[in-house]
DNA sequence: GCTGGCACTCGGACCGGGGGAGTGCCAAAA
DNA sequence: TTTTGGCACTCCCCCGGTCCGAGTGCCAGC
């Protein structure tokens, strides 16, 4: 168990490092920090510090820097959520008061956050499997040609063209519809699949069965296929900031950031509630093991529909970046509850 | 007038220094290429083509580089475009005839794009003002909310809710969504004002003509808007392949490629036939001043819909990116016709 | 107009020597 | 037992000098 004093060092180290992104020696920290003790004692501190894996030095008689274990400690118990100043908060709601329509919340809420903590920023559409379906609309292009146009209380919506086996009547097409909008208009989309199941049975043309077949296996792909996930970035331009070595640390993020596949994993892995924070190594994509990564939930009622987060490098100002990412995405809840 | 050896002289620099990323000498060159002159001659060249402004010295006693002017030059009267090989054709084809609907084809040739040229690849989205109609759907969200759905012939769906001055009833809205579509299906977008601006009129109820009214300035606006000429970039791994003094280069080129204006703008600049090649300082945007830009139109007829390209340092292999290029809007234009 | 030769220039790599910030350890003080 | 001041030591980083080589411009001769 390390010492009150010990933990407040690591977190002067932590600061100043963030700060200076240099590594801080003993002399410089009592000078900045009022720590009350002596360089010596504070040198003893950090041998035993770096003994049990908190600290590290670049290299033999330098200053020392925090390990991603050492972060994590700091965030876990030093640091606090830094609240917006309140002209953040203005910018906040100025910003997205403006939003039209659900790609431009989306849109608008990247570049924010980018801005607000200058990093990368990552926006999760509203997820369809936790939403509700607030309309289902057939449509037919062709005599045996659909395509199927699916509505969100979030106000997104996908759309699927399908190819039917056989030719579909017009009044067929209305009674499905019909009948698809009433099971499950205002229902979770999770729920859905339980809710039509017996439809193609209630059909009495042994063709139309087998058309109702195929549209209802594209309602329920739709549903649950993964790359309808979609997600926006943004600020990728603040890599530059990484540091004087960057080359070889931006490229593999660069990788990953352009692989939705990746970011999803990343997002879908934090907790269901509260924000999670992902510290260098703790990230199982080894490109993004020098990045940490920021991210919650938000939604429209008390419910998570999608995560938002930032990823920057494990050197960063977490109280500043947590409130930030926390304030955000309370405040894009509550603009999708309002729509 | 440059003399045919001379311009000889220029091409060999371009491709040495393409190829090195390093400034390149007389006795390099004459030792790589067969000129058939000794290293005096060609210094005597350089002299000349330095003196107008188609080759620069770093600094005194270096070797040449290409300038604007000289690659210019370069792809104007010196470079062909180079044919894909037939491994890369197939690549093409594999890559692309998987893809599901429209969103695929987009991500698909943009990460096929990146990939083929090692660059940064952009893809805009087929607009909505050169394409057809291929059906205009009207939703009840609520009584006095509607939801249009245009869906265009290239498989492009783009949807707008609207706030109705007074509830609509159904059957007005199946009537008016009949005349609708019997007006504008097939049409091209472009021509769609002037075929629907009679319709509120033609209804007897004044409320439902103020409803038309309004539904009608939605879609018209949906046509009109610029902001959702939407395109898809990717790639931008391979900026870090830029140079060694890239944190300087890459900073403001990620800046730009993040505002979709400027890379609209940019395309838009683009030949609307032909491809376009825009070097260094060719491109207005003064981030964009060490890129160059090519792209091209793709489109599904003979007529082009949308543009795409990449953008790369002004050091880029010209021919085999123009043909990388050209071959994958060729087939996305394929693509796109087939669905 | 081309060529070979020559003197010159300059950037980049390669030392070697301070200077400084930082460390570990130890003995003395608290 | 913990803290402190002192001290010797270790490296990194910066700086200046040297050397080397690729490249240039110029010129006289073919």
């Amino acid at each position: 168990m390390l010492s009150e004093r010990r933990l407040e060092v690591l977190r002067a180290i932590v600061q100043d490092y963030v700060g200076t992104e240099e590594p801080v020696g003993s002399k410089a920290l009592t000078e900045r920090h009022k720590l009350g003790v002596s360089p010596a004692t504070v040198r003893n501190d950090m041998a035993v510090l770096e003994e049990e894996g908190y600290i590290a030095q670049p290299h033999t008689s330098a200053g020392r820097i925090p390990t991603d274990k050492g972060y994590r400690l700091f965030v876990d118990r030093l640091a606090g959520v830094k609240p917006l100043s309140t002209p953040e908060r203005r910018a906040i709601h100025n910003f997205l008061d403006g939003a039209v329509d659900l790609d431009d919340v989306v849109g608008r809420t990247v570049r924010l956050l980018a801005q607000l903590t200058r990093q990368v920023a990552v926006v999760q559409y509203p997820s369809l499997t936790r939403s509700t379906v607030r309309h289902v609309e057939l449509l037919a292009l062709a005599p045996a040609r659909l395509m199927l146009v699916l509505i969100t209380d979030t106000g997104r919506v996908e759309q699927r063209v399908i190819d039917c086996p056989a030719p579909f009547g017009e009044t067929s097409l209305a009674d499905l519809r019909a009948r698809l909008n009433s099971r499950v208009v205002g229902r979770r989309f999770a729920d859905v699949p339980q809710l039509v199941q017996d439809l193609p049975e209630s059909f009495e043309e042994l063709e139309d069965r087998a058309t109702v077949s195929t549209v209802l296996a594209t309602l329920l792909e739709t549903l649950v296929e993964e790359h309808e996930e979609r997600l926006m970035i943004g600020g990728t331009a603040n890599l530059t900031r990484f540091g004087h070595d960057f080359p070889l640390m931006i490229r593999p993020v660069l990788e990953a950031l352009e692989e939705q596949v990746v970011l999803l994993k990343l997002l879908g892995e934090a907790k269901e509630s509260g924000m999670t924070v992902r510290i260098g190594h703790e990230n199982a994509h080894e490109g993004l093991s020098s990045t940490s990564v920021v991210s919650v939930g938000y939604g429209s009622g008390g419910e998570a529909v999608a995560k938002l987060g930032v990823v920057g490098p494990t050197r960063m100002d977490y109280p500043g970046t947590m409130g930030a990412v926390r304030a955000v995405a309370r405040y894009v809840g509550q603009i999708l509850a309002e729509s």
